[in-house]
DNA sequence: TAGATTGTTAATCGATTAACAATC
DNA sequence: TAGATTGTTAATCGATTAACAATC
């Protein structure tokens, strides 16, 4: 209501204004200064992105390798070009071995540690229709960072309910619980028209994360971080692609815009 | 197995090839030659994502409000910068009334052409789990220009189970089931494990267009597009944003990097 | 040392945005 | 006409990538 309209997420880069002014190339004898400044560059919300990817194939791969990975060999697991994973990695600090590669261990600590999943944390869903079930019941949550702390669904008939060990709740008892959590991502998973209200009484509980599973836009303020994911969305870009690939030419060009007086 | 690791979208720009050459600046008089070929651009992968977004939000508001709309108006429903959503749809041609606004009807029209959504598009799901049933049962598909033509699970005590309209098939019936529609778009939601493998499946019925819902990378031909939903690294991605914002500094710069022999 | 691989640079590409001429 | 709003330009910013010096 009385808060802008918030872009989600993607570009939230903090303090772009501490950006390091390009010193130059470095030459012999200099000393590495500029290295020193690159640490304290913020990391690219693309970079955190694959960051979190690279912390699951790590995992992964953990056990059934090697002690240690060359950037290569990552990347090559990863899905991703090796510069890009070189560049990626640059931002948590340089402990790669020139000539060896990287410890996993020592990477696999310094993922966690900078995206902040070496304890738990907390997420509540609200909605408990098919997907909010899928979600409260993901095994690979816990192997991730996160506990589901809370459920909450509008609908009676489901109160008391278990999914794994957590009991759904009332709406009603949102603001309380919630309240009593440490800074807990709340998960949207609601229909549509339920989303917004949701999301206010997210934020009146204290909320500042919102991952949002309900096909609309919400309205929050800026400070407030929301992340969308559209099935439908989703669907429609992969079938344009479609399009494009086979060659329709309408996927790709414009040339019978429906516009009105426009010499056709 | 013999193929180049996919990179997930993302970037899939066809024909960069034939970019517009910087013209100079419109003088008046000059023939508008520019903007014909401006028309025959490719249309961005952010912008075709967004494009998804303003139809379905074209969609909420086709009854309750006016035939038409300022780019201001729409730009704000929808969460995003008004020249942006301009340009976006400069790349569907030009079809807007200068001093009025676009025709919602036309415009949505429009949208739904260049998204291939005006016919629905067959979808098939593979893994019947909780998530798979979630996906299966959305209602939104449907309105948004697809069908859920086939269900298939690795579980025969789930065999002949109905998701709505549709009964769940024995994996060995993929192949031929698939291999019957036209151009479905394959969805996995499997464990991880068996992710790779359904992949493949789908490839050999002929499945270009992949959604990925498993928590793994997967390796298909370049020519393959594969979009994939991640929900643990969404909760990371906001984990990481929320420690930035609280003013962690391990969350921006990597002082404590684990760098052996590193000066500390 | 020779070979290998990192960390960084710089070129390039793509996306965003303010500003404004064109024009309804 | 005057006011409003589009469509486009150009500046800027962010992301990708090849290349290579540094160095294990």
């Amino acid at each position: 209501m009385n808060s802008p309209i918030h872009r989600t997420s993607r570009s939230l880069l903090l303090s772009t204004v501490e950006r390091v002014p390009a010193a130059g190339t470095l030459r012999p004898g200099q000393p590495l200064r500029q290295t020193q400044e690159a640490r304290g560059r913020t990391i690219p919300e693309a970079t955190v992105g694959r960051l979190a990817t690279y912390l699951r194939v790590i995992d992964d791969i953990l056990d059934d390798s090697e002690d240690v990975i060359s950037s290569d060999g990552l990347a090559r697991v990863c899905g991703v070009n090796s510069a890009k994973l070189r560049k990626d990695l640059s931002f948590l600090g340089s402990f790669g071995i020139r000539g060896v590669g990287y410890d996993l261990v020592n990477l696999r600590a310094r993922i966690a540690e900078v995206l902040g999943v070496t304890e738990h944390r907390d997420v509540v869903i609200v909605g408990l229709g098919n997907l909010g079930h899928a979600l409260a019941g993901y095994a690979g949550l816990a192997a991730r960072g996160f506990r589901v702390a809370a459920l909450f669904d509008i609908d009676d008939d489901r109160l008391g309910e278990r999914v794994g060990a957590v009991s759904i709740r009332s709406i009603s008892e949102l603001r309380g619980v919630v309240g009593s959590l440490t800074a807990p991502i709340g998960v949207i998973a609601t229909p549509a028209l339920a989303a917004q209200e949701v999301a206010d009484l997210l934020l009146a509980a204290g909320v500042t994360s919102i991952l949002n599973f309900a096909p609309a836009v919400l309205t929050v303020p800026c400070d407030i971080d929301v992340r969308k994911v559209d099935l439908a969305s989703e669907l429609q870009i992969l079938s344009f692609l479609e399009r494009r690939k086979s060659g329709n030419h309408d996927a790709t060009t414009a040339r019978e815009a429906v516009s009105p007086g426009g010499a056709n």
